[in-house]
Order: structure tokens, then sequence, then C-alpha cells
DNA sequence: TATTGTTATACTCTATAACTATA
DNA sequence: TATAGTTATAGAGTATAACAATA
């Protein structure tokens, strides 16, 4: 309601404070917000590893999951396979993952994070850390506990 | 048969089931998962009215900021100025808004929902108020609202 | 001098079709 | 026949620089 028909003018009402409480009641406006709220921060942080999200996460599963497929990666992060090949390629090219063929399946090829890799995401994983405690400082810890499990009750099937 | 594993050969590992643990305890992988679960949804259920999770962002927020401005539109939604431009002159070329010089900026121009783009927002906005019902399904309505608060507090300034 | 709206443009991200080699 | 990985390419989304009209 921010109409200020100051004078004899056409009636044509202009906006003060955008009122903004209809999308705010949404699910998916505030996920969507809070999420690149949190990736824009991210960002800054990996930037010193040149890392993007999207690579982070892709290192961390082969650390926690040495032998993992380029499809297996593609499944769980809901990545496109031709998207994925030349994220892998320039991985390897700096050294800090390799692929070695995969023992029981000669068309797939095991992902495994080299010992520079290693260290990388061993820093990596700590400013990562550092910055969840930093986003859930704004919330308390048992909040912060309620938060991923009420989002994961919204993502993950039922 | 690449390589029958008699034992002799090097230990290469293989992954059976991927271990998602490390990336499901940050807050930010969660966001980002739940809200590309919500959007996708939203996608389907909007594809009716030919609406983009944008285009109901920006037509919700004209049809409840009148004389809202471009400036004030990309502000709000974090869009930048160039990629509105596109945006508004596709809507008003579908005649479900309107330009109206601002009242007291003669640089800018006020927007406003036309007669049939009001009852298209009516229309969407029963779909999307719908479609929370589902999302708020898996949860409880204290949840919902838990969920919607605790994200607030990530992504609006403290 | 600063701001609104705009054009042009580049860069990133995501999506589709088709090929190869193995299963 | 189906799947893992790849290539090429198209489309959508997002970014910066610069300009005209107005403040």
């Amino acid at each position: 309601m921010a109409s200020s028909p100051t004078g004899k003018k056409a009636d044509v009402p202009s906006v003060e404070n955008v009122d903004t409480s209809y999308l705010e009641g949404l699910v998916g406006y505030n996920a969507r917000r809070a999420a690149l709220a949190v990736i824009e921060v991210f960002l800054e942080r990996m930037a010193i590893y040149d890392l993007r999200p999207v690579d982070f996460s892709v290192l961390s599963l082969i650390a926690h999951n040495p032998g993992i497929t380029s499809r297996q990666l593609c499944g769980t992060l809901g990545i496109l396979p031709p998207n994925l090949v030349g994220m892998i390629n320039a991985l390897e090219k700096r050294e800090v993952i390799a692929r070695q063929p995969h023992p029981r399946d000669g068309r797939a090829m095991g992902l495994h994070l080299t010992e520079s890799g290693a260290k990388l995401m061993r820093d990596a994983e700590r400013t990562a850390a550092q910055l969840e405690t930093e986003v859930a400082a704004r919330l308390t810890p048992g909040e912060a506990r309620t938060l991923i499990r009420l989002l994961k009750k919204v993502y993950l099937p039922a």
C-alpha cells in the first residue's frame, strides 16, 4: 500500500518500500535465497584453492569414495555426464586426481585423489568447516541441526 | 572380463554405495539440493501458465507492489538490470503487464499488472500455494514454519 | 555527477544428440 | 541391447562495459 497521490495527477501508484511478504512465505524462495547466500561466501573462501563449489563437491566425494566413477558422481550430484568431462580433465591436468582402470568394469575409470589432491582437500575441507561454523553462528547449534534435518526432509525421497 | 582379481593385482578400490555423509553435513549443500528439488516441481506446475520461477517472482512482486520499478525488482530479486529488460519486454508483449510513467521520476517506468495479468497471477498463486502444501506435507506445519524462519536467519543480514 | 533503463556482448551453466568401447 | 565415457553443440542463465535520458 504505497500509493502516494500527492497531487491532482492521474492516480498512478509508486512503491516506497517493496513488500516481499508473499514470496517470503514460500519454502522454495527462501531455500534458494539461503543457498545463494551461502554459495556466495563459499565462492570467496574457496577462491584461494581455485575451486568452485562443484569442484569441491566432486573432490570431496572422491576423497571419501576412492575409486568412484564419473557415472556415480553424476548420479550423486545431479550433473550430466557431458558436463562432468571437462571438470574431471581439468582436475587431472592439475594433478589433484588420477584415473585408474576400474577393477571389474573395463568401460569405467575409477577416480582417486593424488597426494597433492589429498593435501588440497584437507585444507579445503578445513576452510569449509570454518565457513559452516560462521553460517551456523547465526543459528544455535540445535537450530543448525534442525535446519539440515528439515532440508533433507524436503529434498530426499520419502 | 577385463581383470580377474585373484588377489595378486594392485589393490584398486571401487565403490559400491556412494558415501555422501560429509556433504550432507554442510548447510549450503542441503539448501541447494532442497531449492533445486522444489524449483523442479515448481517448473512443472507453472508450465501451464508459461511462467518460469523468475517470471512468477517478478509478476508476484508487481502484483503486490503496483508501480514498482525495474530497478526495485532487480534489487529485491538479485537480478542485474540488463537481464531484466528482456523478461519485462516479453511480459509486456504477452499483455500481462503494462508500463506507466513513474509519477515522480521521469527516468523510471512503473510496472502494473493488466487485467489478464491479474487473473493469471490469481491462478498461478493458487497453484503455488497448492505446491507449498505438498512440499509442506513432508513436514508438519510447525516444521515448515521453523524451516522458513531458519532459512531467513541464514540469508537475511543480521 | 549519479541513476534508470537500455544495448551489445561475453562467459558460465545446463541440456540434447550421437559416437566408441565395453558389458 | 544396454551402459560408461566422450565429443560437439545448443540453449539458458549471469556478468561487465557503455550509452541516452533524466535526476
